[in-house]
DNA sequence: ACGAGCATGTAAGACGTTACATGATTAG
DNA sequence: CTAATCATGTAACGTCTTACATGCTCGT
């Protein structure tokens, strides 16, 4: 799936939950869909553009003079399904964290410790984010036929910051055999 | 830090390792980091260019006629160890998996429990893997001073691993309560 | 009146992948 | 001798980010 449609999915999926203008997409996209999606600025216009060309979304009067809110239209739903349908494309991992780690020797035990230390402060403050999250979602939007699925998001981001957290603790171990 | 220079990272610390052919360290970029980093045939050969002309690496004949063998020069290593030191930049992480979960209302239970199996599947024989390549490294690799470095990006990927079926196994759950 | 935040868009350029084109060497 | 693999590179294309340019609206 090209990753043009990747970002269809991500704009009719945020539209299919409220209509809303092109600038509140964006900060729902970054704050909302922000912990394992991203999509920059200069895409969401075009997108939402082509959108509406095909028809999937439909501009309606905005809050303002010269604005517009969005919403997504029958054909929209119907290729919003087909899109959530389509085999999920991975992108090629790029982690900074276990490159320099890979090459720790010459980047030295000092300077490694100092990077996974610095990982497991993130990880930690994710965590206690992502709990954080976990209570205010299932209080605000309880009852909602979204929770459980929105929920499971979050869970993958906790179980994903414990596991960094168990991981630098054994990292720094394996590392103690090293310097 | 820019792109490129990342790119140059992977390569100049490939090379810190052993000289060989863009070829082959193509195949060892993808072979053994590929777990946790990815470089573009298209993007080797322009930077072992750069690195060249720069005097960061040195090119020497190569096994075939035709062919060189790239080996990393004294301003190589000390280019490299500068790279190392840069502050992590990390991607926007994009994860489809997680994209269509949260807009799982229109997607159905039915496949969201699917794509949750299918992960899991998938995370069960990452984990078979990474543990079999920790033997495996352990054991060619006894002695190497780089091996504890190499274990640290082993244990986590078998971390991350892990965490992806516990988080498959409670999102189950979760979406028991959706249908 | 003025600054912060809402709102819309474009354009340049960097970044990255893929497909293509070509040839050498070696194993069977 | 021929297919697979080693080996080198380019070109076209698509993707994505960043910076820029512009204006409205509301609170103070």
């Amino acid at each position: 799936m090209a990753r043009r449609s990747q970002t269809e999915m991500a704009v009719l999926g945020a539209l299919s939950m409220q209509p809303m203008t092109a600038y509140a997409l964006r900060e729902a996209i970054r704050d909302v869909l922000g912990n394992f999606w991203s999509e920059s600025f200069g895409q969401i216009y075009p997108t939402l553009q082509a959108l509406e060309r095909q028809g999937h979304v439909e501009r309606r009067e905005g809050p303002r003079a010269g604005s517009s809110t969005f919403a997504i239209t029958a054909p929209g739903t119907a290729r919003l399904h087909d899109l959530l349908n389509e085999p999920i494309t991975t992108t090629p991992s790029r982690n900074g964290l276990l490159l320099r780690l890979f090459f720790g020797r010459t980047l030295g035990p000092a300077r490694c410790r100092e990077l996974i230390l610095q990982a497991r402060a993130d990880a930690e403050r994710s965590l206690a984010d992502y709990e954080e999250l976990a209570r205010t979602v299932a209080a605000e939007d309880a009852g909602s036929p979204d929770l459980p699925y929105i929920m499971t998001t979050i869970s993958a981001g906790r179980h994903n910051a414990q596991s960094l957290i168990a991981w630098t603790d054994e990292a720094l171990t394996l590392l103690d055999g090293a310097s």
